[in-house]
DNA sequence: TTGATAAGTGTTATGATATAACATATCAAC
DNA sequence: GTTGATATGTTATATCATAACACTTATCAA
């Protein structure tokens, strides 16, 4: 799990994108400058931004539009997470692999941190089962309190 | 799970009613008219629905805080739930249960079927403990086809 | 090369969702 | 019946997101 630790920065907003580069190359998908902004201010932010935050950080004269077009390009290729319960974006932790994500969000300090889930498996996965429903993805986002909130509350 | 299959309507809403009518009164909470109102509507449409959708079925009138309050009353004693991704409410399908709802969502016609989770459990439950992170709670949001239009794509 | 097509960007305008702030009303306890 | 707490009514506005259209750039077959 990537989260709450400290971590070395600068090799993660390098690596980040040096994995999103070689994955678009080897798909055919084209990292555009304004995509590859995005991606970088995830990375640098390391936090879940919303669309004008990004929008901000991209330059005066930006409008939603572009950024919006540019999250939904790394959330459909799987280079970021929308977080719903924070109407927000974060750059994903482990970009390239298949994966279910699940996130542990602090409701003090809105702090995320990207694990992984199962979906299709447990009680869920029978229930959906059960009832001849076939789930395609799943959105887990716990709610609760991460280690530094729970010392300072 | 109350899901996707054919029930008894009537008693459907009755009893959803009364069993939140027995909480508050057993918990000195107050199911004013407003709040029973917009529980009614929700288990009379059986369906997630946006707060705008429910002021229109408030009357005319209604102002958007007027149903935000109800509905927040309504989610914060478990009656209803929110249903982070299409940003709409639903009423609880197993009121006065203690319960982790998990909710099995159609990509196509936006049905909502409710199911139980488990977070805590599995991998999430595991990765949660060994970050020292406190779930307090999940929203689990399964998102895929429901048996209807699995059949008529 | 050129012209057709598709994909991406820039821009305007607006739609959809949600809440702050404050005035008024209701109700229970004293 | 006054007080204090809770709920409602209302205005205004904040926040999040997308439709629609003009323009540009990349791709590629003829």
């Amino acid at each position: 799990m990537i989260g709450f630790e400290a971590h070395d920065h600068k090799n993660c907003i390098a690596s980040g994108v040096a994995s999103a580069d070689a994955y678009c190359r080897a798909a055919g998908l084209k990292l555009t400058t304004s995509r590859k902004q995005v991606l970088e201010i995830l990375l640098k932010e390391h936090r879940a931004l919303g669309a004008y935050e990004i929008l901000e950080y991209m330059g005066q004269g930006t409008k939603p539009p572009m950024a919006y077009r540019a999250l939904d390009f790394l959330v459909k290729h799987g280079f970021a997470h929308r977080i719903e319960r924070l109407n927000a974006f974060i750059a994903c932790a482990h970009p390239g692999q298949d994966h279910s994500p699940a996130f542990l969000i602090c409701r003090s300090c809105d702090a995320v941190a990207e694990a992984a889930s199962e979906p299709g498996k447990g009680r869920l996965g029978a229930a959906a089962n059960k009832a001849g429903f076939v789930i395609e993805r799943a959105a887990v986002e716990a709610v609760g309190l991460c280690p530094k909130c729970q010392d300072a509350p």
